[in-house]
DNA sequence: ATCCGATGTCAAT
DNA sequence: TTGACCTCGGATC
């Protein structure tokens, strides 16, 4: 599930939910038991996003900071709760919802100094407000550097949110090679990058999923066969490996870089 | 019943 | 570059 587009939705979602009430914090699973008694009863006061990291903010300055990593998952559901699992780090509960975080890499009490000290390690997101929010400053590293635009891609330290299915996407939708050097990128590129980004991820967070198909590309308007893409999106070229490209209807082919799966159409995407 | 992979990241090598 | 961590659903036996 998660991409910076989840993240910023579960903020939205937790801030519909539990905003502005006394809230009750447990931790079924244990792993956070000492941070849910402290704040146990008091009122979640805002909650925020920046790349795939969500803050959770109760009184003046206390946040619970959440990263969901590979396995993360968060369900919501209506009041009454049903009794916790045992692999239920985090729970929040009022008197009409409840919301369960499982297997999140991060769930930890942190203060206004460490959330502040996150954001600065993190390069801007196509999702944060556009006064927080530099592209430039992605693409003077990107433009720096001798590192493939797909490994640039998923560094958080050069541009926040983006995450293996955004990178293959946005990468076939704009006919660029995953391996080309980042400093061969030239601005009109990164620039047309980054606003199909912020277009795409927007969207993401809205459908609560992520499709990049363009109306004219989808198989029914191409007068192929219907997608059996099983990941809940309707994408180009993401675990799509070796069926025909959607536009092209050349084989879309699969590779290992930096420990993930890339896909691309080597077509549609020369060097 | 068991295995495997997954939209992530970090530390150790 | 590899291993560790966190969880669970779908594929495979």
């Amino acid at each position: 599930m998660p991409e910076g587009h989840t993240i910023h939705r579960l903020a939205l979602d937790y801030g519909a939910h539990f905003t502005g009430r006394a809230t009750q914090v447990t931790s079924p699973q244990g792993k956070f038991s000492d941070a849910a008694e402290l704040l146990n009863g008091s009122e979640l006061t805002r909650t925020e996003a920046h790349g795939k990291h969500l803050f959770l903010g109760f009184r003046d300055a206390d946040w619970i900071h959440i990263h969901l990593g590979l396995f993360g998952k968060v369900t919501f559901g209506p009041a009454p709760v049903p009794p916790p699992t045992d692999t239920v780090r985090l729970r929040l509960a009022n008197d009409t919802s409840y919301v369960d975080l499982r297997g999140p890499t991060t769930c930890a009490l942190i203060t206004d100094t460490e959330k502040q000290a996150i954001h600065d390690r993190l390069g801007p997101d196509p999702l944060r407000p556009p006064q927080d929010t530099d592209p430039g400053a992605a693409y003077r590293r990107i433009s720096r550097s001798r590192t493939t635009i797909a490994a640039l891609l998923m560094d958080q330290k050069v541009i926040a949110g983006v995450g293996n299915v955004y990178r293959a996407e946005v990468l076939f939708r704009h006919g660029i090679d995953p391996y080309r050097a980042g400093k061969d990128l030239t601005p009109a590129e990164w620039d047309a990058i980054w606003t199909d980004l912020v277009g795409l991820m927007r969207e993401g967070v809205r459908t609560n999923r992520i499709d990049t198909v363009r109306p004219e590309h989808t198989p029914e308007a191409m007068g192929r066969p219907p997608r059996v893409d099983d990941h809940g999106g309707e994408v180009y070229v993401y675990r799509r490996a070796n069926r025909p490209c959607h536009i092209c209807g050349g084989e879309i082919r699969t590779a290992d870089l930096a420990a993930r799966n890339l896909f691309w159409c080597p077509n549609c995407q020369k060097p």
